[in-house]
DNA sequence: ATGAAATGATACCAGCCAGTATCATTCATA
DNA sequence: TATGAATGATACTGGCTGGTATCATTTCAT
């Protein structure tokens, strides 16, 4: 039996979070972080046992335990991760130099192609699920994604009109370039197994890109 | 004890679904599904248990396995009822005789008042988590929801169009507006625990007009 | 090298849950 | 009213889960 422990100090066995950390340590940190976030984005955090993430990653509970303080510090730590990976591609479209149309044709196949990635819609799937129980995984998800692209969209815009409608139009402009390229497809996506193929993409762009032409022909 | 069952007859003691049915019984019937609606609404399938909604509506859970076979048919039951109440109020706008502007921001305010009801968004949350396990319940969602407002949109802009623009274009702007309108204020609405107010509505409502006006003063 | 700390394997606990069984009670109907 | 079916209450089963405890093994700083 352990000695009595002093005042104010674990009174458990419970493993303190470490401060060292052995190189096999890490490793296994970080393999457990992936493999938590494949299954947690496929199946939801009820969905997934931590003997089944312990299972498939090695390691063993009292990994997760000392590591990540339980399942939900694990759930956050690996959703986190997953989030970065997953909306990449929004800002890696180059549109320096491009006219209106092209720009824009080129911009919202990238955030379509994004979106409707098998991984995303999982990732989008199930933090719509989990908002409740994580509010800030949620609004990470909205700052990484719509916020971001729509940045990038009234930046693109910026430069391409130079200035001709004023920028509170270039906001509004933005976002509703997002919607009509993104809204109907992404939203069938989450309800549908076989997302939209590469002729209703071009199409869904195609129709926003007119649409904005159209929008800022006069003055808006 | 009971006697041997005859050969191809049910060999355990589990209710078989009634034939005849109580008064009683039917009451407990509409009961448990109500209140399980609203509990699955909340917390999704596997975030409920049968004794919590049996303790909430009467009844016991012989009833659940009698009236609906089991957890899954008593949730495929339950949605089926919330999804035609949430989404009853898509259809009720009247607009006969309205010009376009007016007629399209009723309609869009309709939809975008309805969406925003914190219990669509519950539903629409749930529906989205649990398409993996319940697929029919995410087409059912599509068609009464984004399918039926776009129809609605359709066959206004018809009318007020008066068949300027083709057919298939009607379409598509019935699209274009839907998303407009609902797009981004429905998306933030899942990750954020306030939907937006009336002004933001207003607005959003207002800048998909101008656009559809704009789409449509020129041949499209 | 060596010993304290980090890590791994495993068993265990308490609680929850879907589904079933059993028996008491209530209802519809003849 | 009498009777057989429908309904209700309750307990049980088998399995799973998050979290803890225990002890063996590995790592690494000294």
């Amino acid at each position: 039996m352990p000695p009595v422990a002093p005042e104010g100090a674990a009174r458990s066995t419970a493993r303190r979070p470490s401060d060292r950390r052995t190189g096999r340590g890490q490793a296994t940190c970080e393999r457990l972080r992936r493999v938590a976030a494949c299954l947690f984005v496929a199946r939801g955090y009820d969905g997934v046992s931590l003997d089944e993430i312990v299972q498939a990653a090695g390691g063993s509970k009292t990994n997760i335990y000392a590591f990540y303080g339980g399942k939900e510090g694990l759930f956050v730590a690996a959703i986190e991760d997953a989030l970065g990976e997953v909306l990449r591609p929004l800002t890696g479209a180059d549109t320096r130099g491009l006219a209106l149309e092209e720009g824009l044709t080129r911009l919202g196949r990238a955030l379509l192609d994004a979106l409707l990635t098998p991984e995303a819609l999982a990732l989008h799937r199930m933090l719509i699920g989990e908002t409740g129980r994580f509010p800030r995984l949620g609004a990470a998800w909205y700052a990484a994604g719509p916020a971001t692209s729509q940045a990038a969209f009234a930046g693109f815009l910026a430069r391409a009109l130079a200035g001709r409608p004023e920028a509170a139009e270039i906001g509004l402009l933005a976002r509703l370039f997002h919607d009509m390229v993104a809204g109907d497809l992404q939203h069938r996506a989450l309800f549908e197994p076989v997302p939209a193929g590469e002729a209703e993409r071009a199409a869904s762009v195609a129709a926003a890109v007119r649409a904005v032409k159209a929008l800022t022909a006069r003055g808006g």
